[in-house]
DNA sequence: TATAATTCCTATGTTTTTGATAGGAAATAC
DNA sequence: GTATTTCCTATCAAAAACATAGGAATTATA
């Protein structure tokens, strides 16, 4: 599978904190979201790293959005959090040493597809993941 | 990954069936697709089982098409030998029970995306994956 | 009718990825 | 200085992906 739930919980928690203007802690907004705590610590961690959210520490510390939510698209978020979100290890650079490639007829379909997913991903940003809007 | 080593090996054996008039042998047909042999008896069973080539037993016996290289999508082949074509556990039946389906905003996101990959890969047939064509 | 070549079937094993959990150090508000 | 929080490193468990093994059943053909 392309996104994994790891990937869908960093778009859940990032869309836990659009709106908010304090830091939110974890243990609160994992807690909302139904995210294993955890588990949001270390995804957390690479949205922090990636830019994405801004961290505070120490007592009434937490978590909070970098930027306005309808300028973070679902593409950008899951390329970070996820492995690869290319559809096939051909053209996700684990296979880039594959000995097949510079002939074979069918690795320009994944990466007209893998084309297709990404622009597909850039559409949509964390505001179409709020309930109503 | 959408799509696993075990769909793109299914793709290519029916692709190296192409064009052949007999059943040709796995131990050949494998060969020639690189494919490890104890594994490609495995997908070619599935292919069996769906319909899409035919098997011959004893001596002379082997596979081949049961259709014009033309009527087969990549979309039907990948249905049959991936696990889940889906690009997420939360359109792949497997969180069918997810207690937030009713409501969750992602839902849909998820949805038009399964529907573009499928559309994709609707587009393309076996004979696009054939080396000059 | 024996033999070699083949598909078919069931079971098992290995590796990688995904999904987490544990424990404690470092920072900070109060 | 204490409570609350992020940060860091290590470890573990389950599932999926990727195969392999061995032998039964079938069939052409010598």
């Amino acid at each position: 599978m392309i996104i994994s739930t790891r990937g869908r919980y960093a778009l859940r928690l990032m869309a836990g904190l659009v709106g908010e203007e304090r830091s939110v802690p974890l243990r609160e907004l994992a807690g909302k979201e139904e995210v294993p705590f955890k588990y949001a610590e270390a995804i957390v961690n690479t949205l922090v790293k990636a830019g994405f959210v801004e961290s505070a520490r120490g007592k009434s510390g937490g978590y909070r959005l970098t930027r306005d939510p309808r300028d973070y698209s679902l593409a950008e978020v899951l390329r970070v959090t996820e492995n690869s979100l290319a559809a096939t290890d051909c053209t996700g650079g684990k296979d880039a040493d594959c000995p097949r490639a510079a002939t074979c007829p069918t690795l320009p379909v994944w990466r007209a597809l893998d084309e297709t997913v990404n622009d597909f991903l850039s559409k949509y940003t964390l505001l179409d993941l709020l309930p109503h809007s």
